[in-house]
DNA sequence: AATGGGCTCAACCGCGTTATC
DNA sequence: TGATAACGCGGTTGAGCCCAT
């Protein structure tokens, strides 16, 4: 069963787009809206495929798009957003009013990554290049079978609880052992915030730090995707 | 002035997810 | 419940520009 084409490929124009074509779009979302990109072609009188006006109109035509260079600012909290969320690159372009995915994707792999190896760090893990990766160095299989040595009544569980839950937690915090973790501004470097749920007594009893919303992040110690708002 | 290599970024492609029938 | 349509996302491509030689 394969995928029906998101268009009539026939009949449709490619690569770059011309100044008629954008002032068509632009007039016809600026009385209609946005939305049914597929209808949107035809209704407008343009011979593109409605995966492509939208793109167009996203990247490109959007009246609240900021254009220009990426501020000092900007790059730092690119950087950051993307240590905690990797590639998910319209998770970061909704933190950043008035720049897209695209252009925050286009940013990173040609001036932000440079910029990350050229002060040696990694910019897939975010870690210093001379720092020794942490991998599992056994098999799923050797570990079962080591604990099956070790306690035979582990045989019978086929499929022991298996958390599945996502968390995204910086790379230090400390876990387990009831209460012995940090809030998520603590575990940043944040303390004492007004969204501090540990006091900001975990780290090594400091607590002169200027406490702000981090991202807007307010989950403690654990980022919440719901609170990252969509473009 | 010619040219080749590197860089930038708009646009395309393919796939996963969600909605609808 | 499965098939299909539509949307949205991330990865990749390629045309055009810039710069060193």
């Amino acid at each position: 069963m394969g995928r029906s084409p998101c268009c009539e490929k026939a009949h449709t124009n490619k690569g770059a787009w011309t100044k008629e074509e954008d002032d068509r779009l632009i007039a016809y979302i600026r009385a209609h809206g946005e939305g049914c990109w597929r209808s949107l072609p035809k209704a407008a009188g343009l011979l593109r495929c409605g995966k492509s006006c939208r793109l167009r109109w996203i990247n490109y035509l959007r009246p609240d798009l900021k254009r220009g260079n990426f501020t000092e600012d900007e790059d730092d909290l690119i950087i950051k957003l993307h240590s905690l969320l990797g590639n998910k690159w319209s998770l970061i372009a909704g933190r950043l009013p008035g720049r897209t995915d695209n252009e925050i994707k286009n940013y990173w792999n040609t001036h932000i990554r440079r910029k990350l190896l050229s002060r040696g760090i990694d910019p897939a893990t975010h870690r210093a290049m001379n720092e020794p990766a942490k991998t599992i160095s056994f098999s799923a299989k050797e570990e079962v079978a080591r604990e099956r040595e070790r306690s035979p009544a582990v045989k019978r569980e086929k499929c022991p609880d298996l958390n599945l839950e996502l968390r995204i937690s910086p790379p230090n915090q400390r876990d387990g052992g009831g209460g012995g973790t940090l809030c998520f501004g603590c575990s940043t470097g944040i303390h004492k915030s007004k969204d501090c749920s540990c006091g900001g007594d975990n780290i090594n009893g400091s607590s002169s730090y200027s406490g702000y919303d981090f991202l807007g992040i307010k989950a403690g110690g654990v980022l919440d995707y719901r609170s990252l708002e969509m473009k």
